[in-house]
RNA sequence: GCGCCCGUAGCUCAGCUGGAUAGAGCAACGGACUUCUAAUCCGUAGGUCACACGUUCGAAUCGUGUCGGGCGCGCCA
């Protein structure tokens, strides 16, 4: 419906040979009473054309009015065209939705091959909290492009080659000569959480103590090894449950095994963009604009993390030939976006293909007060506790209830309320209402001969303009990558149907088929948010 | 010190490619259940858009500065 306004209103800019780029905008206006689209075209050609906009727009006016989708269109305020949409325009736009709402409202976009890669996290510890936000928003994030006809790939990313893996498995053995009587202490930087003493004990079941009688270093790779196996099951696990499957799981050590790395700064070298000081290998990033040049290998001979991320980059562009790479980030990694953009560029690839989406700190609440985390001593609240505490939908529609970069209040006792106090119910309660008319309509879902024109009181007309305005809210979450849109979208259509189905009912109506016909347009939608955002669609509360 | 994000109602946040009287949810207060589930609806109240200056016909939105909050700045990972 925007999108025809827009072309009409072009049609009206071609008539008048004018310049094709002028940026109008159609919109939604704030106020109701300002009627249903508005544009504020007349006012920005003012300028151009040096008139009055009341002017032009009274002219755009008479271009459009006899157009039949309009009740009427009228000038306000400084020279806003406000459009009034004749019910029956609207009627017929669910009528097509009814028909098929898989296609109506998907956007229109180039259908890329894209990378999301998100989560990520170093298999040396369960999940937390803040990687549910990242993983909620980057599984949505890889559905929303789905349906918008992309040819999306899910990756996990695993750091098994450096220093930290290591520590994983000095750590893990320590706990594992504990048990055996010897007094060791976990390395002061190592990882101190409860979960490795479980993994040193099926240790001692697997090995008993033959692991003290091989050389410490390979007893540490064994450890290393099955903690990281064991840990990255229990990742996957809970993920699963959090109902996000990966496509890939790709290993740094991989990079390394295969040479990828290596080559990667040979590359780079033939362009020019390397060179040695201090023993080191460095790698001229200011060329493009970063601050200071970063260290590629180290004097000791040991690669950084940025050089295996730009083999890993590399790997995902120019083997794997991905368009499109969105890499979803913990906010705290802001320092290195630019660094990866300058490599990125310094490969020959267009920076603007690979998007980073930092995702702003998730605090946890309960009951309004703030729960304290450390990572260090491991005192952080487990994804896992929280969807039991909570439940798969509310933390999922919690995390997606607002814009990625802006910081997230969650509080596990709201989160847990079955009360108009969290939205998630609000939404899951209007598909059960719909759900439940249905199940007592008791009817064969034919409409063929349902009139929709017999559809025209208020809340039918705004439910139905709710479900249109959807559209929108999935082309800003496919374009701007923010599934909060979607969520939006879904407790818009809510709240209209909540309040139609305060004052009209359905059921033995003298529009009954009708209604029903809106209505199941209504669940088909707000089953394609759900679904969109990975929220079931509960036929029942 | 430099860089990034942020400052909007009591709380949590939208709105930010400049446009109409700045919005929503929650909390508060007052109403609506012999009803297709009241997990809902209706109404009331609530604001110096941190502050200052600038650009503009017009600024919450753009620019500069100040104040306040968060984060990042290593041959760390």
């Amino acid at each position: 419906m925007k999108s025809r306004i827009t072309s009409l209103i072009q049609d009206y800019l071609n008539s008048k040979e004018i310049d094709e780029k002028i940026q109008f905008s159609v919109e939604y206006p704030k106020q109701e009473e300002f009627g249903d689209y508005a544009t504020n075209t007349a006012m920005i050609l003012a300028k151009q054309l040096k008139r009055k906009p009341v002017d032009i727009a009274e002219e755009l006016i008479e271009f459009l009015k006899d157009n039949e989708i309009f009740e009427k269109i009228e000038i306000a305020g400084p020279g806003f065209v406000n459009f009034y949409i004749k019910p029956q325009a609207i009627l017929e736009e669910i009528k097509s939705i009814h028909k098929d709402h898989l296609s109506y409202f998907q956007p229109m976009v180039e259908h890329k091959k894209v990378q999301v890669e998100f989560v990520s996290a170093n298999p040396t510890g369960p999940l937390h909290i803040g990687h549910g936000r990242g993983a909620a928003i980057g599984d949505s994030i890889s559905r929303i492009l789905k349906y918008s006809g992309f040819q999306v790939e899910k990756e996990y990313y695993i750091n098994d080659a450096g220093l930290q893996m290591r520590m994983l498995g000095l750590s893990t053995f320590a706990r594992y000569k504990q048990l055996l009587g010897i007094d060791e202490n976990v390395p002061e930087d190592g990882y101190q959480g409860e979960y490795l003493v479980d993994i040193a004990k099926d240790m001692m079941v697997e090995y008993g103590d033959a692991l003290l009688n091989k050389k410490e270093d390979e007893a540490i790779s064994i450890c290393q090894k099955k903690a990281q196996d064991v840990i990255l099951n229990d990742i996957v696990k809970t993920l699963k449950e959090f109902r996000i499957e990966f496509d890939t799981f790709f290993k740094e050590k991989k990079l390394y095994d295969s040479n990828e790395v290596d080559n990667s700064i040979e590359y780079l070298k033939s362009k020019g963009y390397i060179y040695e000081q201090d023993g080191a290998v460095w790698f001229k990033t200011t060329a493009f604009g970063d601050d200071k040049d970063r260290v590629l290998k180290k004097s000791n001979g040991a690669y950084t993390y940025f050089a295996s991320d730009i083999a890993y980059h590399k790997n995902k562009f120019l083997s794997r030939k991905f368009d499109t790479v969105i890499d979803i980030w913990g906010a705290d990694h802001h320092g290195y976006v630019k660094r990866m953009k300058s490599a990125i560029e310094a490969l020959g690839i267009d920076g603007g293909s690979l998007k980073v989406i930092l995702v702003q700190i998730v605090n946890l609440l309960r009951g309004g007060k703030k729960v304290s985390m450390s990572t260090r001593r491991a005192q952080f609240i487990e994804l896992k506790e929280v969807l039991e505490e909570v439940g798969v939908d509310a933390a999922r529609f919690m995390f997606l209830s607002r814009s990625v970069d802006s910081h997230l209040d969650f509080d596990l006792e709201l989160a847990k309320k079955q009360t108009s106090e969290n939205p998630v119910y609000y939404a899951q309660y209007a598909y059960a209402r719909i759900k439940n008319i249905f199940k007592q309509a008791d009817c064969e879902l034919k409409f063929d001969d349902a009139d929709l024109n017999n559809l025209n009181t208020k809340e039918e007309i705004d439910l139905a303009k709710a479900v249109i305005k959807f559209k929108d809210f999935i082309k800003k979450a496919t374009e701007e990558l923010e599934p909060y849109f979607i969520t939006k979208g879904v407790l818009a259509i809510a709240e209209n149907l909540h309040k139609f189905y305060n004052r009209q009912k359905v059921i033995g109506s003298e529009f009954e088929k009708e209604r029903l016909f809106l209505l199941d347009s209504v669940a088909k939608v707000i089953k394609l948010g759900f679904d969109l955002i990975g929220v079931e669609a509960k036929e029942k509360m």
